[in-house]
DNA sequence: TAACTCATGTAAAAAGTTACATGATTGG
DNA sequence: CCAATCATGTAACTTTTTACATGAGTTA
C-alpha cells in the first residue's frame, strides 16, 4: 500500500490537488514510485473517506486542494518507522538479460550496448537535474537530493555493468 | 506481460513443472521478476491454452512437465527482439528516503544505515553465490552470471550510497 | 506414522494500466 | 477564438498478492 503513503508524504510537505500530485508522480517520484492519474484520484477519494486527508481549499477549474490530517500524519509515521520495506525489484530489461542466450551473440551484445546507452543518457539527465536545481538546503530538499543521487549512482553503475556485460558476452559466448 | 515471457524463457532452457518454475522464481529470478505460486500455475494454464507450451510428460505426485512449443519460441523471440523494455522501477525503500525529513535526524540516519547494512548483507550473499557456483561456461550460465553480477554491483553501489546518505543527512539536516 | 517436501489448483482482493469522457480557464 | 493547460473523474481490464484447499510420496 505504498501509493497511499506516497500521497500522504507529499501532502505532509504541502497541501496539493490531485493534479499537483500527478505532476510530482511524473517527475520527482517517476523513478521511485510511479503512479497513473486514475490511481491518484482514486486513492485521494479513499484517503479522504478514511479521514487521513481532507479538502483544505478549492480553486478555479474545479480544483480541490487536500491537506493531511493528524490521523494521516500518524499513519505516515507508522509506515515510516514500521518494519523494513521489502526489496522487491522487477526489471523487464534485466529479465531479458537472463534469456540473452536465445539470441545470436551480436544481437545479445547489441542489446546490452543499447541498455548501456540508455543508462548513460539517464545518468546525464539526472546529473543535469541535480546541477540545474536550486538547492535551498531544507530537510525536504535534502531528502529529494539524496534520492536523486541514488538515481545518479545507480544509472552510472548500471551503465558500466552493461558495457562490461556486452564485452563478456562477446568473449564467453 | 513479462511473467509470460519469463516462463517461456525458463521452458526454452529446459522442460519443467510448475513446481520447478516456482523454485526458480524464488531463487535466481527473485530479484529480477518475482512471481507467486498462484501466478505461475495460472499463467501455465493460459500459455498451454494459447499453444505456446505443452505437456511433455508426467510424474509422481501429479507432476506435469511442460515444454515450449515452436509457437512459444516464436513469441519469446519476438519479445526478446521487440521494442526496448520500460525502465519502470518501484522501490518502497527509496520512497521512504523521500520522506525521511518527517523523522528526527538520528532516526533518519539510522534508517539509512540499516538500509546500507541490508545491502552489504545482500552483496556478500550474492558474491557467495557467484563464488560457490560451478560455472560451466555455456551460454545459459553466462547470462545467469551476467544478471548475478548486476545484482552484486547494484547492491554494492546501493550500500555505499546509503552509507554516504546517512552522513549527508547528519551533516545537512 | 508423523513430519516434510513435492505438487497443483482456486477464489477473492488489492494494485496498477489503459482508455474514455468532460469541462473550465488561460495565453497567444 | 483556438490551442494548450488545468482539472477531475469513471469503466474495463490486467497483474499481483493473499489465503485457502487438497493430496501424494519420502524420510526419519
Amino acid at each position: 500500500m505504498s501509493l497511499r503513503h506516497a500521497i500522504l508524504g507529499l501532502l505532509a510537505e504541502t497541501p496539493s490537488s490531485g493534479y499537483d500530485l500527478m505532476k510530482r508522480f511524473e517527475t520527482s517520484l517517476a523513478h521511485v514510485w510511479p503512479a497513473k492519474q486514475s490511481q491518484v484520484y482514486g486513492e485521494l477519494a479513499k484517503l479522504s473517506e478514511a479521514g487521513l486527508i481532507e479538502v483544505t481549499g478549492t480553486g478555479a477549474r474545479n480544483r480541490r486542494e487536500y491537506g493531511i490530517t493528524d490521523a494521516g500524519r500518524a499513519e505516515l509515521k507508522e509506515w515510516m518507522t514500521g518494519p523494513g520495506a521489502d526489496g522487491a525489484y522487477r526489471s523487464a530489461a534485466l529479465l531479458r538479460v537472463f534469456f540473452l542466450w536465445t539470441l545470436p551473440r551480436e544481437e545479445g551484445a547489441a542489446y546490452l550496448k543499447e541498455f548501456a546507452r540508455r543508462n548513460q543518457e539517464r545518468h546525464a539527465f539526472l546529473e543535469a537535474v541535480r546541477d540545474g536545481a536550486q538547492w535551498r538546503g531544507d530537510p525536504v530538499q535534502v531528502c529529494e537530493w539524496l534520492a536523486l543521487e541514488f538515481g545518479i549512482r545507480g544509472s552510472k553503475s548500471t551503465g558500466e555493468w552493461a558495457e562490461w556485460a556486452a564485452e563478456q558476452l562477446t568473449e564467453h559466448m
